[in-house]
DNA sequence: TTGTACGCGTTATCAT
DNA sequence: ATGATAACGCGTACAA
């Protein structure tokens, strides 16, 4: 199974190795007459352009790496889109390197499109200090794609304009205790609990920062006792669509209903929050609009490296559904 | 920035390329003491191996090309899960090409990998007739994920054992009208229908299997006027989670309490079979364990290409949650 | 269009 | 045992 290459292309063509690549690459320099002829005799030979040996040659530099941080999350799906479509507009070749969830940092997959040696990285969901982010970006020009990192080129949403979006809708629908089921402190979106904050506060409202975690269960018991309370909110600011879902969860088991007894709006707008029944409203944060974007960064700081840091930063939509409506009126409920 | 090569680390340490090439390989000819000193060198001149330069020059083979396709579908990242663990036991490199929802045929992912030059190919949810992917096979070894392809090593899902667990289950509730909401017939699942239709005239009842889409939208419709009629089946086992949504949709709709007027069960145990109040009972594929055997007969198949066709057929098993339960008794209910 | 010097590791052959 | 030398893998790019 000796696999054909160039050479054998060239010799049963009668004509050079050099003229073989040349027509290979759609580039300059051969007659349309021979490249058509050198691709029949190619497809013949059951000849595959081998990147391995063109990455060598060129230095790796035509491709893009992309780094999406977890398979098991739409979000990066919906990112991987967005690339992939400029990409393929600008005939760039993808390298792809996933995260794990049991790990907290991101340095291994970096590397790892370093050794493939990229000629830069579109990296979606980094999670790595600001610090070794800038050390790796100073090897490969890196893109970080909803996180803006300073020093490095970022496309990012606007979280407080999320957060702001949301609070607001519950504002208007008449709601007054409204929480906010914040992320764990760790994850780095404060900006959500800032535009919360500043809404409610604009309202001359007390804000209600309830501390959360990612496990929809945890949500749910935390929820659950909230709800119980003398003081319960109408309405709930979660910080993601999964914790919704918890609070959700929590407002079934209390025999209530969403969207009329209590309000809930998630953030992600995932499919996770269109399941039969449930239609959350929610904050769209534009996957593919942010993993094109990120990709026309890419290739701009590619092309000239030394250009000043670039950001984008994309603004959300709030999509309304069935889980938000006006607050209901009257005395505080007590269950 | 001229990257850093072996070269420049040879210099460095005062020893041959050749010699440097073996200690990053943890390869046999170089005294601990030496390899040491070589790896501390390259640390300190921030090397990175450069994969493309040592996969050409060993022709690319220790690598694993992953084909996948549909990120948008966790059952994929539940695979990827299980390929990345066995080929990180066996130090292997993996190389990804992701297909495209809007195309019918994954030819160009596959021979994105064979540009690759990758040993061997685990293609999960392949896209293509018999005949193209034996022909792919022979270029590069692929095994089959998913789907049983006569002549190519295969990793699979029992699904008619599936169909049979899922419509048992049902049987043993008492359920006597039980309706197959069928996949569109061109995906090839035909073995769940064939499940089903066996376990019903085993019991001595009329099959009933109503052909339906891909769409939870259009599936919803059909269920809706199903559940309508005079006789209304009292379960329906779905051919995928999505398609038993759009029936719960229905259900809803109607006013009707899942598990309790009717049963449904999924196929795929997804996480969309989780949301708030619908807790779908559903058959689990196993999709990491998929993963993992799909990887180790692609390292059996890369050490010894003229080994027979393998395959490992999997058990999938019922997981019951709350949408099915027993049927309900007297007259047929009319709506 | 072609000859040919790269790009950067790997590996088989030699030398100590 | 350790280490060095040199040929090789397969395209690409530039001078001729």
């Amino acid at each position: 199974m000796a696999r054909t290459t160039m050479e054998d292309i060239a010799r049963a063509a009668g004509v050079s190795r050099a003229l073989v690549s040349i027509a290979y690459r759609n580039a300059e320099g051969v007659s349309a007459a021979t490249r058509e002829h050198i691709l029949t005799i190619g497809e013949e030979l059951g000849y595959v352009h081998n990147r391995v040996a063109a990455n060598l040659a060129t230095r790796g530099s035509r491709s893009i790496g992309v780094y999406l941080q977890d398979l098991h999350n739409e979000f990066f799906a919906d990112v991987y889109d967005g690339i992939r479509e400029v990409a393929e507009d600008h005939d760039r070749e993808l390298v792809l390197a996933i995260g794990r969830r049991e790990r907290d940092s991101d340095a291994a997959p970096l590397t790892t499109l370093q050794g493939a040696r990229v000629g830069v990285i579109v990296a979606a969901g980094l999670r790595l200090s600001d610090e070794t982010a800038l050390l790796h970006n100073r090897r490969v020009p890196l893109v970080s794609l909803a996180r803006d990192i300073p020093g490095i080129d970022s496309v990012y949403s606007d979280n407080r304009r999320g957060a702001e979006l949301a609070t607001s809708h519950l504002l208007e629908l008449g709601h007054r205790r409204i929480a906010f089921f914040a992320n764990p402190p760790s994850d780095g979106y404060l900006d959500r609990a800032r535009g919360y904050e500043a809404r409610m506060l604009e309202a001359g409202l007390d804000p209600r920062t309830i501390e959360t975690s990612y496990s929809r269960g945890e949500v749910a018991a935390i929820a659950g006792d909230v709800l119980a309370a003398a003081d319960a909110p109408t309405a709930v600011f979660a910080h993601n669509d999964r914790a919704a879902l918890g609070v959700l969860d929590a407002i079934a088991a209390a025999g209530l209903a969403p969207g009329r007894d209590v309000s809930v709006i998630g953030y992600d707008n995932s499919s996770a929050g269109s399941a039969p029944g449930t239609d959350l409203t929610s904050v769209d944060l534009h996957g593919v609009e942010l993993g094109r974007q990120a990709t026309e960064l890419a290739l701009r700081r590619h092309s000239r490296p030394d250009l000043e840091r670039q950001f984008v930063r994309m603004q959300p939509t709030l999509v309304v559904r069935s889980t938000t409506g006006p607050a209901p009126h009257g005395l505080p409920r007590h269950v």
